[in-house]
Parts: C-alpha cells; sequence; structure tokens
DNA sequence: TGCGCACCTGTCGGAACTGACAGGCCCGGG
DNA sequence: CCCGGGCCTGTCAGTTCCGACAGGTGCGCA
C-alpha cells in the first residue's frame, strides 16, 4: 500500500481534503493547457483555495552567474504603490528573493526568509505595503533556458510546511504553464513562412554548417542550387543571412535545434 | 460551489476514487519532475493502477503534412514479436494512429478506432498479437516542434469514457514529461561551452543576422574584434561557421531561438 | 492548353567570412 | 612579480556568401 493511503488526506505528503483535491485537479489541468498570458492570469485565482493570497505575481527570466535578469512579467492583483516602488528601487536585477527563485532553490516564506536570505530582497518593501505574509517559490530552465518566478502574498495567508509542500508540488507545472503562456502568446509571426521540403532540407544542413557546395553535394544538386535554395529560405523568412535564418527557423519551429 | 463538489468522486468528469486521486498526484508530481527515460519508464507502471494495462509504447516525433516522422521511442513491456512485425512492415511513416496521435487529436481506443480510423494502421497487428484492447492518445508540439504519441495495450484493459477523460486529462502532462525526458537524457555537450559574456553578446547579435561591421558598431568595437570574438565562439563550440554556432549556441541554450 | 509552382542550373561581381600571423592593455591569483 | 585569461587591434590571403541576371523541366489544376 502506497504510502499515501495511510492519511485519510489526499496527495503524498500534501495532505489535501477532498474539496482542495479537485481545486487542484483543476489547476494541473489548466497548467497543462495554458496558452495564453491570459489564460494563466486566469489560473492564478483558482490557487487561492489551496494557498490564500491577495496579490500574484509571475516573473519570468534568466540567471546568470548568480544575477537574475526578468525579461516578463504576468501581475495578478499587486498594488500600484508596491510595483512603483519596487520598479524605482535598487532591486530589480539585485532582488536576492528573485535570484534564489530563478536558482529553483525551492519554496521561501516571508516568515523564514529572514534567516539566511541575502540582501537587497523584496521583503521590506512588501511589509511597508502591508504585505504581511507570503510565499516565493522559482523553477530552473526547463525545456528551454528561461526561469520561473511566482510570488503569492496579502495581508493574510499561511506561511505553513503544508503550503510549503503544496508549493513545491505547484511550481514546476506552475513553470511550465508560464513557459507555455509566454511561448505561445507571442506566436511566430507567419508559422512556416511557407517553406518548401526541399527549402526544409536544405536548413537542415546549414544548421550543421554546411557550405552551400557540400549541401549540393549531399542533395545531389549543383551548388547554385544549394544557393538558389538559401536565397529562398532567406527571402522567405525575412533575414539577412544564413545565420540568422537559422535562428528564425529553430525560434518558428520550422526546424529543431536538435 | 465548482461543479466537481457535486460528485462524491474526485476530478471534473474525471470520476475517481480516493486511491486514484492518490494515484494520479503521484503520476503528475513525477510528470513534472522526469528528467530521463529511465525516469518517464519508471513513471508508466505506475499508470497501471488508472487505466490498466500490460504494455506501453511512447514515441516522439514529428508530423509534417500529414507524414508522421518518428524520432524516438521508449517500450515498456511490448511483446518483441510485435516489434519486430511492427518495424517489418509497412506501418512505420505510414500508421494512421501515430499521425493522429501526433495531430494530437483526442484519445482513440480500440473498440472505436475501427470506425473512422484511416489505413494502414497498427490495430489489425496488434489483435493478431493478443492485444485485444488499448488506447491510443497523441499531443502536437508544444515548448518545441516534437508532437508525442502513448500508447497502452494488453489483454485486457478498459475502454469506457472515464477511461479516455483520464487520458485527456494526462497527455498534455505525459507529453510534457517525455519531451523533458528527451531533451534533459542528452544532455548539451559541455555546457556553455566556456563562452565569455562577451562572446555571448556577439551570439545575440550573429543571431539577428549582423555582420561583422555592424557586431562592431553595435559593441563599440572595430570589425576585427567582432571577428576575433566570433572565431574564439566558433572554436569554443567547435563548429565550422556562423550559422552552425547560432544553432549549437541555442541547441545547448546559450542564447535562445528568441 | 495555359498557368502557377516547386525544383533545378548557369554566370558574374562585390561583400562578407575564415584562419593564421603578431601584438597591446588590464586584472586577479599563485 | 609573473602568468594566464579576457578583451582588444591589426594585416593578409583564400574561401564563401549573396544578389541579380537568365533560363529549363515536371507536375497539378482550372
Amino acid at each position: 500500500m502506497p504510502p499515501g493511503f495511510e492519511s485519510s488526506r489526499y496527495g503524498h505528503g500534501l495532505d489535501l481534503g477532498r474539496a482542495e483535491a479537485t481545486v487542484l485537479f483543476d489547476v494541473l489541468q489548466d497548467c497543462a493547457a495554458c496558452r495564453s498570458r491570459h489564460a494563466f492570469l486566469a489560473l492564478l485565482p483558482k490557487l487561492g483555495a489551496l494557498l490564500s493570497f491577495d496579490h500574484a505575481l509571475a516573473l519570468a527570466g534568466r540567471l546568470d552567474r548568480g544575477v537574475a535578469t526578468t525579461t516578463d512579467c504576468v501581475v495578478a492583483g499587486f498594488p500600484e504603490g508596491w510595483l512603483r516602488d519596487y520598479a524605482a528601487s535598487e532591486l530589480p536585477g539585485r532582488d536576492a528573493l528573485v535570484a534564489r527563485g530563478f536558482a529553483g532553490r525551492g519554496p521561501c516564506q516571508w516568515s523564514d526568509a529572514g534567516a539566511g536570505l541575502e540582501e537587497p530582497n523584496a521583503l521590506a518593501l512588501c511589509r511597508d505595503h502591508g504585505l504581511r505574509c507570503g510565499h516565493v517559490a522559482g523553477h530552473g530552465p526547463l525545456l528551454g533556458s528561461s526561469c520561473s518566478l511566482f510570488c503569492f502574498t496579502g495581508t493574510r495567508g499561511r506561511e505553513d510546511r503544508r503550503t510549503a509542500a503544496l508549493l513545491r508540488f505547484l511550481t514546476p507545472h506552475l513553470h511550465l504553464a508560464f513557459q507555455l503562456a509566454l511561448a505561445v502568446s507571442e506566436p511566430p509571426p507567419g508559422g512556416d513562412a511557407g517553406l518548401t521540403r526541399r527549402e526544409r532540407e536544405v536548413l537542415g544542413w546549414l544548421k550543421e554548417g554546411k557550405s552551400s557546395w557540400a549541401i549540393g553535394m549531399l542533395l545531389g544538386i549543383s551548388e547554385r542550387t544549394a544557393n538558389f535554395h538559401v536565397a529562398n529560405i532567406m527571402r522567405k523568412l525575412g533575414v539577412a543571412n544564413r545565420a540568422q535564418a537559422v535562428a528564425a527557423a529553430i525560434a518558428r519551429g520550422v526546424i529543431d535545434a536538435g
């Protein structure tokens, strides 16, 4: 009998009631179906039944040698004042909470964040704005190179091990949902750009660093024809050279990075 | 009160018992934490408690103008004979079940697959090998361009609407788990290849199709120095030219396709 | 039968890339 | 203090790319 069965409640270590289990299933379904910023935004309030918070914030970005760079964000109900003060502060780019989140070091809550959290961080600013409780959880890069950070805060809220366990469970799903939302919300302009099979084939060899002559050999056509295909590829993708063509083709999913 | 609460069982439309709900949570946690083919393989048997099957198969590939190409697969317990016969048949590359799955057209089971499913497909072959029940579910490209297909079959098994609903719920999570497993199981050789900040900066402009002269302008250095950085990038990545450098950098996650 | 399209081939010249030479400045660690 | 590394600059020769010219074949469709 699996360990979870010993408890009268559900989820390994999550200690969920029946209503919460149903909400969680709902949220997980939404996570996998998240295809826009709006869908992601709509997903956040549902978490309120599980985590109990007033405001939520999701950041996407990168962590490079300990320095966190934010590239995108979705805000759900954070106070205007807080946002303004945060932007005006020295925090953006140096917030230790963000760096910790992007590193995927596990959830962290206001009550335990004080100890062991480097300065500067947004904790004091949150308390100044009356956001007395909160959780931050993040995730490192997964399918792609982008990290995520999720912050749930407000005047009330539970800060216990159960909530931490729930966040630990949810964060990877939220990360994937967020990445999906951001990836799909900016759809590649023009899909596959109407590239022909031959042109995709040529792109595949361009990606491998082959010269026109080599591509001609590989495809059994003349070097000139390989050049002809490359020119058409560049024209259709609207790019200036082969390097950009490869990047654009990968970005649009015409070929994969492999 | 959300609709799910009206039922004495859990999950919107999934109609799960307590034990099944716990298994499902467990599986979902594993999905988000899946980092290797082995982890994905270990995840499949757990589904047995929910779907009841003997053999499982996961395919990754692409769908191009209705033609499915399989690039990778993970097999859990399929009979040797079946695999041999399938490989020897005309099916690989033309199996309508695979094409349907890669198109993400929703789960499909043996009992209803006969009607409306194009030929050729693997159904007859499965029945020949005594695999009398089964489900196929697939998913289109999500974070990346790769599609997934999951096949659960055996001599026994439920083929009802509840199982279909469960598969519909699970498939996106399985797809992401599978993509994660494949993406991470072949780690980029050498990580960031020891590229310096400047070199990553140059790569970012290469990706945009800038010439050496333009990169020099943009970075406030001479054209020659830009060339110097490009040469070092190509040497470190072990590639032949800029186009391949861009592809390799994206594949390794040094820069993103953006 | 004509039309569009994918695919193929050729030449030419200027621009860009690639690799190898040789050197300079600045900074941190042994 | 020297050494290594990141970063910067230069020259030179050979290769490759890129755009624009002008064509040919085969296939499906109206």
